[in-house]
DNA sequence: ATCGATCATAGTTTTTAATCTATGAAAAAA
DNA sequence: TTTTTTCATAGATTAAAAACTATGATCGAT
């Protein structure tokens, strides 16, 4: 069985974009080019490692094992590279981040310092709502994800560091604005928007309603956080949201914390990963960089819109 | 950073047999064509991965853990290997056992009918005592271990398949042959014959007086249980052996089992292999037919010299 | 001092991997 | 039907990997 690193590139890439001719494209190469190294491949293996149902191409029972296995190699070998940066003294590699919505409004304020501590770490951000990363995850298709609410289902190592409190917010001029205590069940009689299904928000906001044994009417979905806030202040209706989305400035004034039974919802922000996944020097180098440093750079950078101030909890909590 | 497979292997096969020449035999290559793979090689990472200290080469830091990376893309590759043999519908590829000396008694027994079911399946087995395999064992170099006394200290997965009783035998004409329920003390007054040290049933009978608060003279520390039966047939003294070890054609008559109070020591064959590693479909294979097919293969195989039987529990014990 | 073992280097040859262009075949889309 | 998209095949070329022989350097053993 004669197989060369550069078929198992190719076919690797191959098997990720579904395409022979998008993986040409992608590795600088012509069509035949990578036809014939994915066929090589397939006479070693003697097996057929794609099967084309009209123009779509798909893996074969075999070629799923094979694209395991290529990947199994290729992260080995970059875990190797990286390692061996590291023993250079310098940090090098990439870095593949997932994290939900939410998170996108303070993890750019993280690894902006991040990048400039390690200049040769090139970081990759992907952006998704909480099924999706969940997804990500199981699919291990990055080195670490950051969510509010890890699954609970399969094999993860999770670390909280950074408090994620969920608040309830209204319209500047609602009718809520200035009382003290307002009961929970007073407050689900308003009009509720809330994030699309799959998202974390969500998920912790329902769940909060159901254990007070309360149904709430939402009046519209939303997927996006900007959207919602936008929505709420044109007065369509509350929300609960992170007070790491209440980013400011465009809606200075024109939203308020409501002091209601049962707020904040006090969680944490997770770093998670596979449970049995060795990290790379790289992923390390960043998850020890969250567990010591999220905390100084994000403490001011929290601002809330006024009539109240929400105590956030200083230091860590597990879940 | 360009490296091929071949270049791995050869450095693999370098860093394994610690010389350039013997690699180059190994591989069926000229001295020089080794020297320039490596060289190759070294190039690539940017660092020596031997130095030379007189006539012997030695891995440096940058060789060890690029050595490790080759073994787990190897590792992960055989193993692929080995699914799409099976995935083509014979079992294939070869299966790497180590077990300890008393095992061999029997081990062999079992082989022989899973051979010729699996007749695509090489098995290597690999025989030595407790200590040396335990040692393979931390070195990962084989797929399953069969021992006794499967180390506590690090992270294994084990089974237990197969009941070893232990039991003290004497030479035929001993005056304790005919005893009843003689008091551990007073057989622990006789010259005591035990295996080397690292020894699982050494091990298991040192503990078994120690436990009791008894010392004992050991006359002689022998490597064998062949020597040892042979020993005790020629009236040197007593020992606890496995009943696994009592094939007894040559020895027939002249060797008896005590009735001594603790015995037999009940104690179980584990089936061990690293509590991290993925096991190959041949190596699920062979611990599945062990769980299933070991007691009805060796049920009617261990005959016990005359005098006593001990009862052998049916039956699998957790230790 | 000499010999033998071991690895390195140089120079060359062989082999084969990798690539391209041109073209064909199959199936969906127009 | 015609066109377009997508992958396969053929044939030829280029690049480079892999191998060898011959020789040199180093170090320990004789």
């Amino acid at each position: 069985m004669h197989v060369t690193l550069r078929q198992l590139k190719v076919f690797e890439t191959v098997a990720q974009l579904s395409s022979f001719t998008r993986a040409a494209e992608a590795l600088f190469l012509s069509q035949p080019t990578v036809s014939m190294q994915v066929k090589q491949l397939s006479e070693a293996v003697e097996q057929p490692l794609f099967e084309q149902l009209g123009k779509k191409i798909f893996l074969t029972d075999m070629g799923r094992e094979l694209h395991a296995t290529c990947r199994e190699m290729f992260d080995t070998w970059s875990r190797f590279e990286m390692t061996a940066a590291d023993m250079k003294g310098l940090k090098r590699g990439r870095l593949r981040l997932a994290c939900v919505s939410t998170a996108k409004y303070f993890i750019p304020r993280l690894l902006g310092p991040f990048c400039d501590r390690y200049p040769g770490i090139d970081v990759q951000l992907e952006v998704a709502n909480r099924d999706a990363v969940v997804e990500r995850l199981a699919k291990n298709q990055d080195d670490l994800y950051i969510m509010g609410m890890p699954p609970q289902h399969f094999d993860i190592a999770l670390h909280p560091f950074l408090d994620n409190p969920l608040i309830p917010i209204a319209p500047a001029n609602h009718p809520l604005a200035n009382k003290k205590r307002v009961p929970l069940k007073r407050f689900a009689e308003e009009q509720m928007l809330l994030r699309e299904r799959g998202s974390g928000t969500r998920m912790a906001t329902e769940r909060l309603f159901r254990d007070h044994g309360i149904v709430i009417k939402a009046r519209m979905e939303i997927g996006s956080n900007e959207a919602i806030k936008h929505a709420v202040a044109g007065g369509l209706g509350v929300t609960v949201i992170s007070t790491h989305a209440l980013t400011l400035e465009p809606l200075h004034g024109q939203l308020v914390v409501l002091d209601v039974e049962g707020f904040p919802i006090r969680r944490s922000w997770y770093v998670v990963h596979p449970g049995n996944k060795k990290l790379s020097v790289v992923a390390k180098t960043f998850f020890e960089y969250l567990q010591s440093e999220a905390p100084q750079h994000l403490q001011e950078s929290i601002a809330l819109p006024p009539h109240r101030t929400v105590r956030t909890t200083p230091g860590k909590r597990n879940g």
